[in-house]
DNA sequence: CTAACAATGTGATAACTGTCACACAGTCGT
DNA sequence: ACGACTGTGTGACAGTTATCACATTGTTAG
């Protein structure tokens, strides 16, 4: 894979996932080929939109008859990153880290769950789903380091996820995602998303109030 | 409030959310006033990016000293909506669901949610947590239509999302949040936001292959 | 009262992102 | 073998968003 160019804006990478997505759940044998035109049909995206977006990386098509669907569909996954498995642990089993542990998405897109932590004497030892243990979060620091550990998903309460975040950093972790409705502060050197979920539903209740507004 | 433009840019929006919220965790005694550069080193926004995004609605500050902390975060409150009681419902009651409607962040931001869905008879007839009902699946055109429920969350499985968002657009929703990994269609007059989580990851996995690959 | 000061609000500018039109390459029918 | 056709790849353009510098305005001290 070739990479033309360093400068990739953020929105074409959120929509590489849309696609890769959708080609994962789309029937290979009957679609064998898919053009630009019908891809944008089903992600919502102009077509020249994502061939704009494919042309960043390189030449997936062929002119005059479209994209091999399970080509391009790993053409994606390898651009993305997502045909390694990522050692990974999550951090607060809440309900929300729950939802996240029993997701099985982390099987197809190449994350495997190594280990989870909280602080809670009842759910420390026990065990989730298969064989995920849930270990105090005073290990954080050791686990991450021993188990090569590179992305840490921060799901507890707001107020831990900034102590969280600092004791994944300190056992060399590589990447953050955070759904802790703040911005935690780690070095320039980890690699970090916020997922907020409060910002999504402030956004949709500004996108109402403007519309009974106007 | 006055709205100078129309055209407010989406990052706008979303760094509002971000400011509001970390000024409702400020101890407004111990901080009457804050300046751009102050919110911002904590927000990590830029101050003229602060300025820039308050002075789309109209003039918050005093030259040489600031804003009123909770001034400002009133009238950011009143920017997006969020002071308002917006009738929700969840749909959905697997983990994700359980994890929202549990999250006292609804309480906060003006999100009452009336009613959940769910189409497992096993929940059907259960409560959440004080009086949240859960009715099948079946209801929610009635019910939607009935209690005048304007927003709607998705939190069922992929295959159910578009069925679930037809069912909600029927029953007169004004707007819809998908947390089901797939772009749901609805008419052009519901206002849609989806949260895609796998494409976070797959962000943060592209970010971490970057790193590894230069 | 006046001058020094501090931090906002904003017009101008730069950077970024998306749209469009079309040249180009591969395919299929005759 | 060749011409009509189809859908990709991309350079030029337009629109959007962020950055910057500074004029502006309110505060405070002498």
């Amino acid at each position: 894979m070739k990479t033309k160019d360093s400068k990739i804006p953020e929105a074409t990478i959120k929509r590489l996932s849309t696609y890769v997505n959708y080609l994962g759940r789309l029937g290979t044998d009957s679609n064998p080929v898919i053009s630009s035109e019908m891809l944008g049909e089903s992600c919502q995206v102009s077509p020249a939109q994502i061939r704009k977006d494919l042309s960043y990386f390189g030449e997936f098509g062929v002119r005059g008859v479209g994209y091999d669907t399970k080509k391009l569909e790993a053409e994606i996954k390898d651009i993305l990153g997502i045909n390694h498995s990522w050692p990974t642990t999550v951090v607060g089993v809440g309900k929300l880290g729950q939802a996240l542990l029993n997701f099985d998405f982390f099987r197809k897109h190449g994350f495997r769950i190594i280990v989870a932590f909280d602080s809670d004497p009842r759910k420390i030892g026990t065990k989730i789903t298969d064989d995920i243990a849930i270990l105090p979060t005073n290990d954080i620091e050791n686990i991450v380091n021993e188990k090569k550990i590179s992305i840490g998903i921060i799901t507890t309460p707001t107020d831990w996820a900034q102590d969280v975040a600092d004791k994944l950093v300190a056992g060399g972790i590589k990447g953050i995602l955070n759904f802790a409705p703040i911005k935690v502060k780690v070095p320039e050197s980890i690699t970090l998303r916020n997922v907020s979920i409060t910002s999504e539903l402030d956004n949709l209740a500004y996108l109402l109030t403007q519309k009974k507004r106007q």
